[in-house]
DNA sequence: ACCTGAACACCGTTCAAGT
DNA sequence: ACCTGAACACCGTTCAAGT
């Protein structure tokens, strides 16, 4: 993690590793699977930093809390974000925020099977929204001011009419707030089904 | 692409590339700017596949279609998907369907402002969802029964209250499914909000 | 139980020299 | 305008040998 943090995901190299642990980097694997297992602990241990706030009984603020502690945990170590966000996790850290939600929608009256489907649309609008936040890195947010212009610059280059029109708009991204954005609308979307709930 | 269809991106290397080329490695970079922008351009030239229906004038129906566009489109190639979905492209390729979204919500009544907030949780949803289908690989969906019996004892070992429950959901798949499911979601949403749309 | 030397089969990239 | 040889500074990983 201190590597990641230092110089990125791409400056994680066994040798890397080895070499802060003042150690061979041949030595690491009487400890561990190689790198692909290490790169999976460690988003593991990122996400073990996951907290929820205690359960209101309020779907939607219960909802946006649990959305909000997940987006914390993921820029907690910002370089190791896409990590967090894309490795394919089986242990218990990750079934954290599944059990969390699903029990919250449990609650609200759905059924398991629409749980289900509501908790992979809820993940995976948080995901995409905080994947396009870290890959962004600081070029795109509020400011850098020369970014903002040299970006719209282009967009009205594009010559595609919508495009060129929303062009202010598109040339820059406030990540938190667009994050609670998309977060309210499936929120929203959450409670219409609630109305009519089974399955 | 040839590269990535038989060996996965991963295989991608400059020597591999040069090799199919029947040429040296070195060679490459009189031609292009290094491994990073060979990726970018093979994302690009996947993307450019995109091919849209004519739009019908019904907003619901005409950003269903785009969705299902855009999935055709990014699991064209299955192991090239994660790059179109994760790199942050600028060229005219992956505005196209920047265009085509904004355009339609801008003639169904949302101000430009909106539009693109509309417009980045659709894609954060779409691409959450689908990066989800792309790094599970076949291992998750329907077909492999060994696979789901495996994953659901994995899932009620966890002895989560939630996830023991749903296990029999959580365990399988359908992609497609889910794809639809999410993508209704934020339809909906969409059509909720264009009853009251401004700004 | 843990470490390392020797070794293998790879990487991306630069640059000067060729045609 | 394009190619390559020589070269550099790296990779992940195995395995037998050591303590």
């Amino acid at each position: 993690v201190a590597i990641i943090d230092g110089h990125g995901a791409e400056g994680v190299s066994m040798r890397a590793v080895a070499n802060t642990l003042k150690v061979d980097a041949k030595s690491l694997y009487n400890h561990i699977d190689g790198k692909e297992a290490l790169l999976d602990a460690v988003a593991e241990r990122v996400l073990a930093g996951l907290r929820f706030p205690a359960v209101s009984g309020v779907l939607d603020d219960d909802l946006r809390a649990i959305a909000r502690a997940f987006r914390r945990v993921a820029l907690s170590h910002p370089r190791a974000a896409a990590l967090i966000l894309t490795r394919q996790l089986s242990s218990s850290a990750a079934l954290a925020p599944v059990e969390a939600v699903v029990s919250l929608l449990r609650h609200a009256g759905f059924g398991p099977k629409e749980a289900v489907h509501l908790l992979r649309a809820f993940l995976a609008t948080a995901i995409g929204t905080l994947l396009r936040e870290a890959n962004a890195g600081p070029t795109f947010g509020a400011a850098d001011l020369a970014g903002i212009a040299r970006r719209r610059a282009t967009l009205v280059g594009s010559r595609m009419p919508a495009v060129v029109e929303a062009a202010p708009h598109l040339a820059r991204c406030n990540h938190g707030e667009e994050f609670e954005f998309a977060i309210e609308l499936v929120i929203d979307a959450v409670k219409a089904r609630s109305r009519s709930a089974s399955s």
